[in-house]
DNA sequence: CTGCTTCTTGAAAGGAGTTTTCAGTAACGG
DNA sequence: CCGTTACTGAAAACTCCTTTCAAGAAGCAG
């Protein structure tokens, strides 16, 4: 798992300054449980510096980026998640229906990616896995979701085959 | 696989109109290798459509998604493209450096499936799998992004684990 | 086929989130 | 401690997406 301080000192040797507001992003992304955006990495950075503006979340959130120590994630309402590597894996459950995502970490991966690896020539560093489909909740009740323009209870197409 | 008559009939029996535009917007979304974003789309619906405004195809986009039609996925610099769903699994291997993606099909992933449906309670319906990596050119070159902000070459931290 | 209901559309305005610009500030080597 | 210059914060600009609303057309009834 990486560190504060082995963060801070790879972008000290890679040139960069270390800088307080560096020093409160890295911070505040580690501590919130490896998972957040922007506007969450704002307002916790801000406990450790105060005046730090949400302009320089993006650039250290970019620059973390492009260093190879985060990895730009994607949620399915809101865009543009970030998390740290080497954090272990994390999956996103989420129900197309309600919206309840569930977390889970672990999984048996590794033999696919060895050979995707194998076939492509890319050498997998990262992999991010959703799987959508449909609640417990969701699958007992089928109430339709709560949505502004729906005229009438609609029925799901079924994904049954059509050949 | 399904087909745009399948689609527009299923809207049709699930009381929505079929109209010029949401025929283009299903045209155009077949079309497109089943890949798209909302501009993509646009530009091509209104070459079946020409007067179709872009809030049309976000609204379609949206109709088609919540009925199943259609999933959000997204990519690592955009966000929100959609594809539709039932093309077969589609993943997206993505070169953290470069950006070059590769798409293949066809997983092992099952198994993994089924356990973490037995786990959850979720029916898994889709899956989403994006691995990043470095592609066999940038594994080799190891040439540095081009970006704006770097005032020199950086070496990415390697993943060695630090315990 | 004709007319009616209301779902759907397009344009414009509105809004959230992100990036660019630029002068001032502070990190860090000397 | 000083100077260079990378970095920062504020404001403005930009992009992408959503909401609003009057006008239009899909589909049903007759």
């Amino acid at each position: 798992m990486l560190s504060e301080e082995r963060i801070l000192r790879q972008l000290s040797q890679a040139g960069y300054r270390i800088t307080q507001p560096r020093r409160a992003v890295v911070r505040a992304l580690l501590e919130d449980d490896g998972y957040s955006n922007a506007a969450k990495v704002h307002e916790r950075a801000r406990l450790y510096c105060p005046g730090v503006g949400l302009v320089t979340i993006y650039r250290t959130l970019d620059l973390l980026s492009e260093a190879g120590f985060l990895r730009r994630i994607h949620s399915q309402d809101g865009c543009h998640g970030y998390a740290p590597i080497q954090r272990g894996h994390r999956h996103h459950l989420i129900c197309r229906r309600c919206g309840a995502a569930v977390e889970f970490k672990g999984c048996d991966l590794v033999p696919f990616l060895d050979r995707v690896s194998d076939e492509t020539g890319y050498r997998i560093e990262e992999h991010l896995l959703e799987l959508i489909g449909l609640c417990s909740t969701c699958q007992e009740l089928s109430t339709p979701c709560p949505h502004s323009q729906e005229p009438s209870p609609r029925s799901t197409p079924g994904h049954d085959d059509e050949k």
